[in-house]
RNA sequence: GGCCCGGUAGUUCAGUUGGUUAGAAUGCCAGCCUGUCACGCUGGAGGUCACGAGUUCGAGCCUCGUUCGGGUCGCCA
């Protein structure tokens, strides 16, 4: 007797063509409906649903199992496949159902706590606890299936590229800038740990220095941050590295990658070559180093509009070196009312705004927040600055540049998720190019590197490392982006070792640290090394976009929540006093 | 580490000014039903109102603390 029906078909082949063949058919019960003598069950596997019927002459026996059918069993059906009476047109299956001869329970479930289908609405926590439930449901079968045809599809382009997979190390050395690492505590050298890789990025150099020439790789990565709806501890990136290349040569590589991705997994033209942005420029016009460019609502300089205004708000934050800028929103001076601008404008005050000025452009009078201040020339003066016109709302804040910038760039986000603009079908994807190099770190005291320290300096910037003016040093580095995320990010990478000792002394590693940290790998470039860079994309994040997702944990099968923790199998979790001696790791803080 | 939001049947939620026995939908269980596919009809079970303390004659509701979850800022070279 059969243990296992040898299966002929998935739940969601069957069609009117296969009408009369004999079928065997194994999956999960998604319902049944018991109409007396006559018993519907819905068989679900991950290529959709299958509809069986027991009734007309079946067995006694056979109806009787069938009725004791619930939610989740896992069973096997032989029987025929049959025209329905009445079609069902919401199934790619819907034109026929099997007629079963007989069954196998595999084996029977209890309720289960998450209903398995996708319009649930369960709170992630329980979806998370019981992963293994819901995984069976469509969206995410569909996610993981998406998934993998991307990485296929990926590897397949590198491979006709000449690139090379490479597996490089999980237990690698601490790295001693970015993100905090991953610690693996090492049994054979007690005291002395791995980390887990950030990103394989020197290793990968060093592969280029290794003669690889062009290198991939679909890379775990872990870093021990806090996590965000788009950032999880583990995450995999696609890695990529080229030898005897420029910039432009990687950026039309990944176009024409980036066009096979859309064209082969979503059926979208995207048009080559992609719009290129300078970070300057993308901060100045969109308040972001990765502006969204699905609309408009470009910021704009106010400085010379309000320097004479006598507003000592204005004023004091330009004599402070400080920006006064602002964004029209086209038409929106009635979609937003007093108590909506009030929200926007504790929203920017996460970023360290001090407050918000807006400017209504109602019928017959400009009415403003600042209007004691500003008379009706003026603030059409400002008006002009955007071109604003009847029914505008503008909306203008002032201070830091940073501030202001991270400010007004969230603002024309956000509210133009608010009215509906950002369509999940709209692709917008640009380079932003030409980073700057460093950025001071109040913090540190010092400049750090705004890339990494492996990232090329301009050419006709490497000058400037010894005349001091770090700051408007530029770097070879780029970054894609998709629809206001990142989607990647790479650089020209340093291939002289004056050079990259030249950057470490600017940011102030002494010889002593560089020894210990980059020793090894500064000796390679004394043995011959080729100019190299590459680039490296989020895959979780690629896959969350491409399938329309708002957290990449859709896309990944056994995510963390936001406490870093599995919650199905009680991860990260204490361990055993014995397996502690043998790590030679004896002060545990006690946390009360 | 900071800020914001939330925790009430298995699930998703409602719960009035603090007032009798905490409701709905769905799911679940039982019965009936031969063309359903959100099956239908009838009946039923199901609650430590996250936890602890406080205020009060009386707390799901108010206060404080804790905890868990989500978002976000910092952080993420």
């Amino acid at each position: 007797m059969e243990t296992v029906y040898k299966r002929t078909h998935m739940c969601g082949e069957l069609r009117k063509s296969d009408e009369g063949a004999s079928v065997a058919l194994n999956g999960w019960v998604q319902k049944k409906r018991n109409l007396g003598a006559l018993i519907f069950v819905d068989l679900r596997d991950k290529t959709g649903i299958t509809q069986i019927v027991f009734g007309d002459d079946a067995p006694a026996e056979l109806l009787e199992k069938a009725n004791a059918l619930r939610g989740e069993y896992v069973i096997g059906v032989k029987g025929t496949v049959r025209e329905r009476e009445s079609k069902n047109p919401a199934l790619p299956t819907g034109d026929i159902e099997v007629l079963a001869s007989e069954m196998i329970i595999y084996s029977e479930a209890d309720t289960p706590p998450i209903y398995i289908k996708d319009d649930d609405n369960v709170s992630e926590d329980l979806r998370l606890k019981y992963r293994y439930l819901d995984l069976r449901k469509p969206s995410m079968q569909r996610n993981l299936a998406f998934r993998h045809r991307l990485c296929k599809l990926t590897r397949d382009f590198f491979d006709e590229e000449g690139f090379t997979e490479v597996e490089t190390p999980m237990l690698a050395k601490p790295t001693p800038e970015g993100a905090r690492d991953y610690l693996v505590p090492s049994r054979v050298n007690h005291g002395k740990f791995y980390a887990l890789p950030q990103s394989p990025q020197i290793f990968k150099q060093l592969l280029m220095l290794g003669g690889t020439d062009r290198y991939m790789q679909i890379a775990k990565c872990f870093r021990d941050e806090d996590l965000r709806a788009d950032r999880q501890p583990e995450f995999t990136q696609i890695d990529l590295e080229m030898s005897f290349v420029d910039q432009d040569t990687i950026i039309d590589i990944q176009e024409r990658y980036l066009q096979r991705v859309f064209k082969q997994l979503l059926g979208v033209e995207i048009e080559r070559p992609f719009k290129r942005l300078k970070w300057i420029d993308a901060m100045n016009s969109y308040g972001s180093d990765k502006p969204d460019l699905r609309v408009g609502f470009e910021l704009r300089d106010l400085a010379d509009a309000v320097k004479d205004s006598g507003f000592g708000v204005f004023t004091d934050a330009l004599a402070a070196g400080g920006r006064v800028m602002g964004i029209d929103m086209d038409g929106c001076s009635e979609k937003f009312s007093r108590k909506d601008i009030d929200k926007m404008t504790e929203s920017i005050k996460t970023f360290g705004a001090k407050g918000m000025v807006w400017i209504r452009f109602e019928e017959g009078e400009i009415k403003s927040s600042v209007s004691k201040f500003f008379d009706q020339d003026a603030l059409r003066r400002i008006g002009d600055v955007f071109g604003a016109k009847t029914g505008d709302l503008v909306l203008i804040v002032c201070g830091p540049e940073k501030i202001v910038w991270n400010s007004l760039g969230f603002l024309r986000r956000d509210l133009a998720g608010k009215l509906g603009l950002l369509r999940d079908d709209d692709y917008k994807l640009l380079w932003v190019v030409d980073f700057p190099m460093f950025e001071w770190s109040d913090e540190e005291g010092r400049f750090m590197a705004m890339h990494h320290p492996f990232t090329s300096p301009k050419s006709e910037d490497i000058p400037k490392l010894d005349t001091g003016d770090l700051a408007s040093i530029m770097a070879d580095a780029y970054d894609i982006v998709l629809n206001g995320v990142e989607l990647g990010g790479g650089s020209i990478r340093i291939h002289d070792r004056k050079l990259q000792k030249k950057i470490f002394d600017v940011l102030q590693l002494t010889e002593e640290q560089i020894k210990i940290k980059f020793g090894f790998f500064l000796d390679a470039f004394n043995y011959g090394a080729p100019p190299h860079g590459g680039l490296a994309y989020g895959l979780d994040r690629m896959a969350m976009l491409l399938l329309g997702e708002d957290s990449i944990r859709q896309v990944m099968a056994f995510p963390k929540n936001q406490n870093a923790a599995c919650i199905m199998s009680d991860a990260p979790t204490v361990v055993d006093r014995q397996q502690l001696d043998e790590l030679a790791i004896d002060i545990v803080k006690e946390e009360r």
